[in-house]
DNA sequence: CCTCTTTCGGAAAACGTATTCCATCACCTA
DNA sequence: TAGGTGATGGAATACGTTTTCCGAAAGAGG
């Protein structure tokens, strides 16, 4: 019933020839091919509706043309547009792109990694960061497939060996803070993700180095989920407690602080004008509540495109590539 | 430099057995190993950091653990939402998730069909309504992937000879009609994408078929992308032509609605109060909005889901499963 | 006209794994 | 104790390609 998918012996065969003129006349082999043996391979191809079987291209070359993505959540945004800058650039390579999800879970993105492995990919790009505990168990699995000849690219989660693409979050989330602070704010509070994310860290503790230097230092710090949710969260609780003399909250990402704009309305609220919200990102959402967010404007797509050219660049010496970010107001912040 | 990776070989080897017992030990084969041996298999490998090559487990099996999905934009909230379904179902089944991205080119879907062909997945997944045009090769190309034992399944796209599941769009844009109405809304204009979309068509026409039954017509039409620039262009021009009567905009999908929103606030008017806004699909965003975004609430994520469970039931049957919508009212679109 | 090179086709080996056959061995039953 | 049965290991083959190697034919240079 369900016939077998036509081979390449099928195909040398309608066309009369061996497989070896088959196969070279099919795909770019060094060799060529008498322009009479190709017309009648390439008809027989057509004829019969022939696609090469990759799996055993692959095992024969012993390479593939792929590469493994490994994001935390493709429904974030954030994940979303780095993933279709990957896409990009893959397809401008002529490689297919096969994605992973982690959840946030170190334990699945270890096992993730190791069957990614054997899929002998051409390159690996992981975006997001990373836990890190178990750093260690990760890196060998990496380093493994990396000796075996495979490329490696990080997005934003510098300190691994491997060509990296980023951002400077604390740097970006200081200069943020200078700017809200030369607005007028002066009582912050900080709404951060879980201590493990790198991300998370940084961009809370640049914050509070930009206050620093004017002499000032957060009223309050939350910690919530990573998500919007998580955001939305938070700013209810703060809101519960009282949010005693705050003026502006700064969330450590955009869809916590937009979260954190639906709490404050949920709660009669009006951001901006009785709660400033700060975010970090400019996720295109941020331009499309009101008022829109203020933000560090970090290029997602961007960093996506360079983190697959710098896997695919023969380099020997990991390369740190760190992408400017800019800081954007909007009107979730007005001046006082 | 670069070592090869350890092969299956290597660890029979390793562990003083032939390769057929590695084999066996190594994955769920129907033979049984002794525990001995099992053991000896087991460290050698963990030792070696093993993982096996799975394009040459694909060729030897003849068949791969893996899905390919097919999207139009993995950066639109609505796409990456299904994909996220997508890839929650097939995690739960084991596979691997391969995504490419056609740019909404019928051209270039048709040539992914064909690469993916090439992958011998075990199931692909069209999400996103096609151009009408050249249904003709794709259905060539998938029936003979299916005629190979490959399965198929197709989100929000029916008329396809495959498992599909997908949203009764009439319907639902009727069901907003007519709430609408109720709403005290008389004079309308829909903001409708390029026609060859089906989605796009049919939420036009059950709309206005809600409007027909009130008697109603829409004042005015207007094509545009089906992004949020696109709605962002159209609402603009729409503006800029003196708006007329025009007391609520329709737009065919979340995002569009969202880029009109945009507009209207861009030319200094307050969306829900000078002019009402409804869309289609109930996008994370649509909370995000100030006002919340009237719509018609799709679970995409459920689709996805579902899509896949489709694709792996070993149906005869090409099974059609419709999942319910339901309109939600917020304050885009304000009781008059 | 003879060699030397180039071009091109096919037979066969290789890639890394799964699986089909045997062969062996232990154990059980009568 | 003979014959049957079930468990287990290994040699060999298969999967669908690519690639190496060889040989034949054709053209170039003397």
């Amino acid at each position: 019933m369900t016939e077998q998918a036509p081979t390449l012996l099928d195909v040398a065969r309608e066309a009369g020839v061996s497989a070896a003129t088959a196969s070279r006349a099919l795909n770019g082999s060094t060799r060529t091919v008498s322009a009479e043996k190709l017309n009648l391979v390439l008809q027989a191809a057509a004829r019969l509706g022939y696609a090469p079987n990759l799996s055993a291209q692959a095992t024969a070359r012993g390479s593939t043309k792929t590469v493994a993505l490994i994001v935390h959540d493709i429904a974030d945004p954030y994940f979303s547009s780095i993933a279709a800058g990957i896409v990009d650039g893959a397809e401008a390579a002529g490689l297919t792109v096969t994605m992973a999800v982690t959840g946030r879970s170190p334990d699945r993105e270890l096992e993730i990694v190791s069957i990614l492995r054997g899929h002998r990919p051409h390159a690996i790009v992981l975006a997001g960061s990373r836990i890190g505990d178990d750093q260690e168990a990760l890196a060998d699995e990496l380093s493994a497939y990396r000796a075996a000849g495979g490329r490696v690219a990080v997005v934003s989660q510098p300190g691994l060996p491997y060509g990296t693409v980023t951002i400077d979050n604390r740097r970006g989330a200081d200069e943020l803070a200078d700017a809200l602070v030369a607005h007028g704010y002066r009582r912050f509070a900080i709404l951060r993700g879980p201590d493990v994310l790198h991300t998370s860290r940084d961009r809370a503790e640049g914050f509070t180095a930009g206050l620093a230097r004017a002499g000032l230092e957060p009223v309050e710090t939350v910690e919530a989920e990573f998500t919007e949710d998580g955001g939305h969260a938070a700013m209810s609780g703060l809101l519960d407690r009282g949010r005693g003399e705050v003026e502006l909250v700064f969330a450590v990402n955009d869809v916590m602080a937009i979260g954190a704009m639906r709490a404050l309305r949920d709660a009669g609220l009006v951001p901006g004008r009785d709660l400033a919200i700060a975010g970090f990102d400019d996720i295109p959402a941020a331009v499309d509540v009101d008022p829109a967010l203020t933000t560090v404007a970090v290029p997602m797509r961007k960093m996506g495109r360079r983190a697959i050219e710098l896997a695919l660049a023969e380099t020997e010496e990991p390369e740190l590539v760190r992408l400017p970010t800019s800081v954007v107001l909007r009107g979730s912040t007005p001046r006082r």
